[in-house]
RNA sequence: CGCGGGGUGGAGCAGUUGGUAGCUCGUCGGGCUCAUAACCCGAAGGUCGUUGGUUCAAGUCCUUCCCCCGCAACCA
């Protein structure tokens, strides 16, 4: 076994306010999946993954759920540990940013930048919008106006601490367009280039006062660390590193080889974690590799659409194996991916039961068969076998070529072409007519153990992506030649040991029939949190008076037209009886046109404080209904009914 | 004109420096029987988004327009 070195490689932390969908577990699948494949290359590697615990977010999750903050993050940071157990991952550590050394280290980065003049205790000044309670920044004021209410905003500060982002710029920018594959994919470099670094990053305020669920300033407790500041050092506070003592396992495997997450962000991990590296004087990753999403067919999942699948379902219906398979294989490395239950299961059933398992099957059954399972010498060799023999070694290079640009699916597509060929070639070589004669019986064991032989080396390669059954088709074979040095040269198993008993590796799936088992029961999971949700935040109940508050009116669409430059936003002129014409815009454009609109009757919410929209002033909102699948009906009405009557 | 990516047979994707358009799934037909109604072979199906151009030759280079998707702004 060869010594390559070490390799330190990452997630994201994953936030702790709720838990994980499937999409939020593909990201530790891939990197479990890199990081076994290094180790089985021979890199000792260290892979870490945990839990973001702190922010405002949080603090108020806890609230609503009457818990402290501390027991929220308890009950969400066990869940998601057991979905990464389930998953059957091997990272070396679970960091948890609540963790006792984590907060000390953060404490004293804080204190150690601070002193150095790379945090500066400065004023926030920005736009204050009062009944908003909340700072703008010019950019992000609507024609002057708080972009939340429409109101006036006026100049205020409050003093907050901030990192000088601005004195690093130069550096960072020369650092990444010197260090071609720092961010990729590329695509994504770009972006960073382009919309934040080029244009000139502004000093980042790294402190709040507005929430305590945080870590705090040792030497001004009014003031919690900005929770990226807090989650970005786990990277390196995971190794044991401070500021006074870096420790063993940092000096030895930092810097990060590469960090694996989410395209959302990458700014973050491009910008922000990089100058604060470039702060403390200490090297930057190699390499941060920005994923694509996983969207339940055309959209994100979300609570609201009920389209959440968590991957211990999954797991529990298809294995853990088939899971980290689909996830794998069907994920583009540049763009989302989708997942369905259709795809899921034609790939299950495609791939792993049609291809790989049945050539398993098929293959060690007639070893039984034909030679009592006792394993021959492949010494009657035909020109075609040098094919079988090429791929296999070929394959080897594909597939680490692939990994290397994170193109698992890829990776996982070349290990499919030999496990096809093979099937090939037992249609090639016909073993069954073979058998039939006595004067090729050297040949048939041949054939075989070239079968045997290729299989293996699907099995070994497959070892990163499905651990079990890799190690089940290597029982069946009933070889312990499963590491990656023995797939360097073809035909090391051996000649006079017997293969194993043929069992069924993944029995194929009745599609229409499982479906409808699984939307039934996640619409039924569906329902049973909106009630929940409901419970916690009382959206149940309101008194009468609550409701009276509202002023429903009705309103007969005048004028309608989409408001320039934005995507979602109509612009409607509602006549609501007054006289005066009452502007409205709202974002249906995606569903309705404005001829669909104009003339009809509609329900508009006519004492909603004013808003500006891009540019346009709303007063008010129409009533429409969320439909399922991502669709939006407005809810029209008798054309009879006067302008300006009042709902009830 | 904000920045960036992309539009290839029913679906999902490959197509390197320009030189006969490929892969997986699906459909249809055939073969085989070792195997999990599986496996193997063959066929149908593409004006490679649109316009004009460069070239002996363009999916591959330049140009017009259309559409989709990310990032930024916005769903009252």
């Amino acid at each position: 076994m060869s010594d390559k070195g070490k390799f330190y490689i990452t997630t994201a932390i994953a936030y702790t306010s709720r838990k994980p969908h499937i999409g939020n577990s593909y990201e530790i699948v891939l990197t479990d999946a890199i990081a076994r494949y290094k180790r089985m290359l021979g890199y000792d590697v260290y892979f870490l993954t945990g839990t973001d615990e702190h922010g405002q977010k949080i603090e108020e999750c806890a609230n609503s759920a009457g818990v402290t903050p501390k027991e929220y993050v308890d009950r969400v940071a066990g869940e998601i540990r057991q979905i990464c157990d389930s998953l059957n991952t091997t990272y070396d550590k679970f960091i948890r940013t609540t963790d006792d050394y984590h907060e000390k280290a953060v404490q004293k980065v804080f204190k150690k930048l601070y002193e150095n003049g790379d945090i500066y205790k400065g004023e926030y000044k920005g736009m204050y919008c009062t009944p908003c309670e909340s700072f703008w920044t010019e950019s992000q004021l609507v024609d002057g106006k708080c972009p939340d209410c429409g109101r006036d905003v006026k100049p205020a500060k409050e003093e907050a601490y901030f990192l000088k982002l601005s004195k690093y710029q130069k550096q960072l920018e020369e650092y990444i367009e010197s260090n071609e594959s720092f961010i990729y994919p590329e695509a994504r470099k770009n972006e960073m280039l382009n919309n934040f670094i080029r244009p000139g990053l502004q000093d980042l305020c790294v402190s709040r006062t507005s929430f305590k669920w945080g870590i705090p300033v040792t030497f001004d407790d009014k003031h919690v660390i900005y929770v990226w500041i807090d989650a970005l050092l786990n990277y390196i506070t995971a190794l044991g590193y401070t500021p006074d003592e870096k420790g063993s396992l940092y000096k030895k495997y930092w810097p990060a080889d590469v960090h694996i997450i989410g395209k959302d962000v990458v700014r973050f991990h491009t910008i922000y974690w990089p100058i604060i590296l470039m702060a403390l004087g200490e090297p930057l990753p190699k390499q941060v590799y920005g994923h694509p999403w996983l969207l339940f067919g055309e959209d994100k999942m979300s609570k609201s659409k009920g389209n959440v699948i968590y991957a211990d379902d999954l797991v529990k219906v298809f294995g853990v194996d088939a899971v980290r398979y689909y996830l794998l294989s069907e994920m583009p490395h540049a763009s989302d991916g989708s997942i369905t239950y259709e795809t899921l299961i034609e790939r299950y059933n495609s791939d792993l039961a049609n291809t790989i398992g049945n050539l398993v099957n098929r293959t060690v059954t007639m070893q039984k068969k034909y030679f009592d399972g006792v394993i021959q010498p492949n010494t009657a060799s035909e020109d075609i076998d040098g094919e079988i023999k090429t791929l296999a070694l070929k394959t080897l290079e594909d597939v680490d070529k692939c990994i290397n640009e994170y193109k698992i699916a890829d990776s996982v597509e070349c290990i499919l072409t030999l496990a096809r060929r093979l099937n090939k070639y037992i249609d090639e070589t016909m073993p069954w007519a073979l058998a039939k004669d006595e004067e090729k019986r050297e040949r048939l064991g041949t054939v075989l153990y070239n079968l045997l032989e290729g299989i293996r080396y699907v099995a070994v390669l497959l070892k990163p992506y499905m651990p079990d059954t890799s190690k089940e088709i290597l029982a069946q074979l009933n070889t312990d030649a499963d590491s990656y040095d023995s797939l360097l040269s073809f035909g090391r198993l051996k000649a006079g040991e017997s293969v194993g008993e043929p069992k069924v590796l993944f029995s194929r799936i009745d599609a229409e029939k499982l479906i409808s088992e699984l939307v039934a029961k996640q619409e039924e999971q569906q329902a049973a949190e909106t009630d929940a949700i409901n419970q916690i935040q009382g959206v149940a109940r309101i008194g009468i008076d609550d409701f009276a508050k509202v002023e429903l009116r009705v309103a007969e669409v005048k004028a309608c037209e989409p408001v320039k430059r934005t995507k979602k936003l109509l612009k409607l002129t509602l006549d609501d009886g007054t006289g005066a014409d009452r502007t409205v815009a709202s974002g249906i454009a995606k569903w309705y046109t404005p001829e669909q609109l104009t003339g009809k009757k509609v329900v508009v919410v006519a004492n909603l404080k004013p808003a500006m929209l891009c540019g346009v002033e709303s007063n008010g909102m129409i009533l429409a209904a969320d439909c399922p699948e991502d669709d939006v009906k407005v809810i029209f009405i008798d054309p009879s009914i006067p302008n300006g009557s009042k709902i009830r």
